[in-house]
DNA sequence: TCAATCCGTATC
DNA sequence: ATACGGATTGAC
C-alpha cells in the first residue's frame, strides 16, 4: 500500500479479478480498497493461495499493466528500507517515477500484457486468486484459489513484501584482477584501455567486466583525469558482456559530461540519462526506457539509483562524497549505499570513482569488499601539477592591489605568470553571497553572537556586525579568545571576490560561476574564473593556476566531515589545472602542516582517507560505527527511545537541540548490530504510529551530519 | 440478561 | 479513515 505508515509496512493479499487475471502482474500499480477507502498499491506477488485467514477483498483495479516495479528492485527496495529503519513505501516513491499516462502509450506496451488483454474478459466472475499487494508478508500462501490456473489468479500480494534480508556489509571478496597491466581491454576504439593503463589494475578490472564478471573496485582518478571517459569505457565493456549498467553523478553538470562520454562511445541509444530534473513526462520516459529493456546503461543523478535496468553488471558512482548523494527524503538512502546494496543482491560489479576518496570507501577496501584502483607514484608524479600551500600572510597587505584581492604574493604570482601565458586561472573561493561571516581578526575565531552564540555576519561593507540568528547587532565586540576587538570577513563570496580581482588584474575578462550560474567549461585562454565548489568549470586544455582561497573557512566548519570534504572541494578543482609539474600551478591558501593539507600537496586522497577512517573507529561514528538519530519534539521521542528494543551495545547521546524547538538523540551501534539496531527502531516507530502517537520522530540512519 | 455504547486495534 | 470485537454500562 501507498501508505506511509510504519506499522502497515507489510504485503496484504487481494483476490484477483477474473478479467484482471491476465494483465494484474506482479510490478503494476493497483488500487484497493483498504480500511474503507481506495488506496494505491504494488502488486508484489500473484500466488494461488494466501496465508490470510481472514476475508480478501478484490484488487478494485488496475491502473496500468505496465510492470514498473520489477523483481530487483522491489527486492532492492525493501532491503534499503530495512537498512535505514524506513517503510517499503517511502523507498518505492523514490525508486519508482510518478506513472505519465501519455508517455506510457508512446510505445506499444511490453508484451505478454495487453495483447490478450480482452481474451480473459469473458472467464467466470469471481474465480480469481489472491495477489499479494505492497505492504504483506510472503506471498505463497493459502487461501481462496479455485477455478482453472489461468482465468483464476492466486493470490496477489500488495505492496510491502516480505524478503528483507539485510545486505550491504562488506563481507565477500573481491575481485579487481590486479594485472598490471598491458593487454588490449574491452575497448572497441584503441584509445579505449589507454585511460585505464595508468593504473596498474585498471586494465584487468575492465577485462573483468567484459568478460561478465562482477569486479569491485574503488578508484583514485589521477589529476587531470577524463573521469567521464573511463566511467565511459567501463559501462561500454559491461554492455559487451551482455549485461546493464547504473551509473549515479552527483549533478547535472557531471551528468552531462559523462552523457557526453557515453555518446562518443557508444553512439546514441544505448544509454539514457535520468534525473528529478527532467520533469515528469521525460523522466517517465527514461525510466521506461530501462525497465522495458530498450537501453543497457542509466546514467543520472540519485534518481536513477534504483532505475530498473534489465540484467544489471554494474553499478558506479562518482564523487560518493558529495552531499548531493545523500537523499533528503525519508527514509534519506545514500546512492553509494544503495548502489552497493545493489551490486551485493544482484552480484553486479561495482566502481566507486573520485578524485578524492570517502571514509566509506576506504572501509570497502580495508574489508576486502572491494579493491583499489589506483595509479603508481611515477605515474602520479609525471601527472600531478605542482601545488604549493602558502600562509595567509599578513605580509602582503602592505602590497595594496594583493591585500584588496586577499592574495597572497605565491598566489598573485601564480595567477599572474599563468595569464601571461594566456592560459585561464581558476579561483575557487568557499562560499557565495557577500561577506556572510566574520571572524576575530587576530585568532580567526569565529565571531559568536554574545546573546545566542549565532554566527556574526556583515550586512554590508561598512556595517556593524550582526547575528544572523538572532538580529542582535554585536557592537562593542570582543573577542572571547583573545580579547581582540577586531573583525574580518571570515568567507568572502564569490562576487565580492570578483570585484577585487577585477580590479586587481584589469583588462583581463572575469567570469563567475556559482549557484546562480553554473558554467560548464571556459576557453583556453587568458581569464580569471571565480566560482564556489562544485560549480568550477573545465577550462580547454586545463587550468594555468588554481587558487583555492579562504580555506581555513572549510577546515574550520563544525562538522564531522570538515577535512574530508575541504580536500574532496581542492582535489576537484586542482584536478583541473595543467596536469604535470610542468603544468598548471595549484595554490592552497593554508597551513601546509594540516593533514588535508598535506593530503592534497602530495594527491594523497587514500592515505587522508584512511587517517580519517582510523579517526572514526577511536570516536566511534560511521562508518566505523551504525549511527541512527531521532529528531522530533522531547516526548516523542524520549517516547520511541523507551520503546525500542535497542540491541544490548547500544549506545544513546544527547540530546542536543534541533531546529523547532525539537531535540535530537543519537544512537550508536557496531556495525554488526546495524540490522538489529534498524528493525528496533521501525518496530518503535510501528507501535507508535499503530497508537497514533501524534508527535512524529524523524529517524535517520547514518545521518549526513552529525553534531 | 440483553442491547447500546465505548475503546482499542487491525486494516487483506 | 473505518470497521470490528470485546469490554462496559445501563435498563429491564
Amino acid at each position: 500500500m501507498d501508505v506511509p505508515l510504519a506499522h502497515l509496512d507489510r504485503p496484504f493479499d487481494y483476490l484477483v479479478p477474473a478479467e484482471l487475471a491476465d494483465q494484474a502482474r506482479p510490478g503494476t500499480r493497483v488500487r484497493v480498497r483498504f480500511a474503507g477507502q481506495l488506496v494505491d498499491g504494488w502488486l508484489l506477488d500473484r500466488a494461488e493461495l494466501s496465508a490470510h485467514d481472514g476475508r480478501l477483498s478484490y484488487l478494485e483495479r488496475l491502473v496500468s499493466p505496465e510492470p514498473v516495479l520489477t523483481p530487483e528492485i522491489a527486492r532492492l527496495a525493501r532491503a534499503v528500507a530495512d537498512r535505514y529503519a524506513g517503510n517499503l513505501a517511502d523507498v518505492l516513491r523514490l525508486a519508482v517515477p510518478p506513472r505519465h499516462a501519455r508517455v506510457e502509450r508512446e510505445a506499444a506496451p511490453p508484451p505478454a500484457a495487453g495483447t490478450h488483454a480482452g481474451a480473459e474478459a469473458a472467464a467466470p466472475q469471481g474465480s480469481a486468486g489472491p495477489a499479494s499487494v505492497e505492504g504483506a508478508a510472503g506471498s505463497e500462501s493459502p487461501v481462496s484459489a479455485a477455478g482453472p490456473p489461468e482465468s483464476a489468479a492466486g493470490p496477489a500480494s500488495v505492496e510491502g513484501a516480505a524478503g528483507s534480508e539485510s545486505p550491504v556489509s562488506p563481507s565477500g571478496p573481491a575481485s579487481v584482477e590486479g594485472t598490471a597491466g598491458a593487454e588490449s581491454v574491452a575497448g572497441g576504439t584503441g584509445s579505449v584501455d589507454a585511460g585505464w593503463r595508468s593504473y596498474p589494475a585498471g586494465p584487468g578490472f575492465l577485462r573483468a567486466l567484459a568478460d561478465g564478471r562482477p569486479p569491485r573496485a574503488v578508484w583514485s582518478a589521477l589529476p587531470g583525469e577524463d573521469w567521464p571517459s573511463r566511467f565511459a569505457e567501463a559501462a561500454a565493456a559491461t554492455v559487451r558482456s551482455g549485461r546493464g549498467v547504473v551509473a549515479v553523478v552527483a549533478d547535472a553538470r557531471d551528468l552531462e559530461r559523462l552523457d557526453a562520454a557515453l555518446t562518443g562511445l557508444l553512439g546514441t541509444g544505448r544509454h539514457v540519462a535520468l534525473s528529478a530534473a527532467l520533469g515528469p513526462a521525460r523522466r517517465y520516459r527514461a525510466f521506461l526506457a530501462a525497465s522495458r529493456g530498450r537501453v543497457p546503461v542509466v546514467i543520472g543523478t540519485r534518481a536513477a539509483m534504483f532505475a530498473p535496468v534489465v540484467d544489471l553488471g554494474l553499478v558506479a558512482i562518482w564523487d560518493d562524497g558529495d552531499d548531493l548523494h545523500a537523499e533528503p527524503r525519508a527514509p534519506y538512502p545514500h546512492a553509494r549505499e544503495v548502489l552497493l546494496t545493489r551490486a551485493q543482491l544482484g552480484d553486479a560489479a561495482v566502481l566507486v570513482g573520485g578524485y578524492a576518496r570517502t571514509a566509506e570507501s576506504r572501509l570497502l577496501v580495508e574489508t576486502g569488499w572491494a579493491k583499489e584502483i589506483v595509479a603508481d607514484r611515477s605515474t602520479l608524479r609525471a601527472r600531478t601539477p605542482r601545488i604549493t600551500p602558502t600562509g595567509d600572510d599578513p605580509q602582503l597587505a602592505r602590497d595594496p592591489a594583493a591585500a584588496s584581492a586577499r592574495l597572497p604574493s605565491l598566489a598573485w604570482d601564480a595567477a599572474r605568470a599563468a595569464l601571461k601565458s594566456d592560459a585561464p586561472v581558476l579561483v575557487q573561493v568557499p562560499r557565495r553571497g557577500y561577506l556572510p561571516a566574520v571572524a576575530c581578526a587576530e585568532c580567526r575565531a569565529p565571531a559568536r553572537c554574545p546573546h545566542c552564540s549565532g554566527p556574526l555576519a556583515l550586512r554590508s561593507a561598512s556595517g556593524t556586525p550582526t547575528c544572523r540568528w538572532c538580529a542582535r547587532v554585536a557592537a562593542g565586540y570582543a573577542c572571547p579568545q583573545c580579547a581582540g576587538r577586531r573583525l574580518r570577513a571570515a568567507v568572502v563570496g564569490a562576487r565580492r571576490t570578483a570585484e577585487e580581482l577585477g580590479r586587481a588584474f584589469p583588462g583581463v575578462p572575469v567570469r563567475t560561476s556559482g549557484r546562480e550560474e553554473v558554467l560548464r567549461s571556459v576557453p583556453g585562454e587568458a581569464g580569471l574564473v571565480i566560482a564556489t565548489p562544485g560549480a568550477e568549470p573545465v577550462a580547454e586544455g586545463g587550468y594555468g593556476a588554481v587558487l583555492l582561497l579562504d580555506s581555513w573557512a572549510l577546515l574550520t566548519r563544525a562538522d564531522l566531515r570538515a577535512g574530508e570534504e575541504a580536500l574532496r572541494r581542492w582535489l576537484a578543482a586542482a584536478a583541473l589545472a595543467r596536469p604535470g609539474p610542468a603544468g598548471g600551478r595549484v595554490v592552497v591558501v593554508a597551513d601546509g602542516s594540516l593533514a588535508p593539507v598535506q593530503a592534497l600537496l602530495r594527491w594523497d586522497p587514500g592515505w587522508f582517507a584512511g587517517r580519517e577512517l582510523a579517526e572514526r573507529r577511536e570516536l566511534g561514528f560511521p562508518p566505523a560505527a551504525r549511527m541512527a538519530s531521532l529528531t522530533g519534539v522531547a516526548a516523542a521521542v524520549a517516547e520511541l527511545l523507551d520503546e525500542a528494543r535497542l540491541p544490548p551495545a547500544a549506545e544513546v547521546l544527547g540530546p542536543v537541540p534541533a531546529p523547532d524547538g525539537q531535540e535530537r538523540m543519537l544512537v550508536r551501534v557496531p556495525r554488526s548490530r546495524a540490522a538489529a539496531l534498524a528493525a528496533a527502531l521501525h518496530e518503535a516507530a510501528a507501535l507508535r504510529t499503530a497508537r497514533k502517537a501524534g508527535q512524529p520522530v524523524r529517524i535517520q540512519v547514518d545521518p549526513q551530519d552529525i553534531f
